[in-house]
DNA sequence: TTATTATATAAGTTTTTTATTATATAATCA
DNA sequence: TGATTATATAATAAAAAACTTATATAATAA
């Protein structure tokens, strides 16, 4: 992947954002798949509001974008950022967080976005 | 270099570590010569204390290491660290951070540890 | 239209982080 | 030894972050 410098400022601010068990998960989750909110609110044990906050961050720093479908909102990784590149190579020292879905599946969880 | 997969918790870790302006340059300037105190204080516009408890929280999570040479402690990267892939990798995204040193031979600003 | 579901936002609280000032420790120098 | 210099630690204040509950908005379903 093409290797990008940007300041120091631009890197702190991924680091800060990705610097937080949740978001960083989050990151994982969204390299594989697009993901709803009500998946995630079920992966991580905290309410519907603290995801929705982790979620906006990521947005406003654009790591993330949103799409609407129906009555649910999909979030994905943005491949296009200028920092993606450090994302990655950042996601490439964490295991697979694909399970975490896929315990949910196994669990019976239903999820309803599906 | 070595790709080293840890634990999500490992990594957040070092991300807050280095999600920070002051530690990120700090270790960048590590990354290519041993620093001691006076001249990160001289760097950075902080006081000392406030170096040192950067230092210390690098030193507590093994990033870094400390060597007495008379009334001198100098800071080194710690390259055994299980994570300092991890480290080369983030510091690969921002420039080169030597010039803030050079800056200070060039204004006279007398490091006495030299 | 009204109820329900999915998500976002607001307000407030608690926790964490980062800085400062004051002080302690450790080494050297006169 | 006493003064000076380099660094660490303690105490504390201020700012930032992250969570919770309550409420608003937007879409769908009955």
């Amino acid at each position: 992947m093409k290797q990008v410098v940007a300041s120091v400022e631009e890197v702190v601010t991924v680091l800060k954002l990705l610097g937080d068990k949740t978001r960083l998960t989050i990151m994982a989750l969204l390299d594989n798949n697009d993901c709803c909110v009500c998946e995630l609110v079920e992966v991580f044990q905290i309410s519907q509001p603290a995801i929705s906050q982790h979620l906006r961050k990521l947005k406003d720093a654009g790591l993330v974008k949103e799409t609407r479908k129906a009555q649910w909102i999909f979030y994905s990784m943005n491949k296009e950022h200028e920092m993606y590149s450090l994302i990655k190579d950042i996601l490439a020292h964490i295991p697979d967080q694909q399970e975490k879905l896929e315990e949910l599946e196994k669990k019976g969880t239903k999820i309803s976005c599906e």
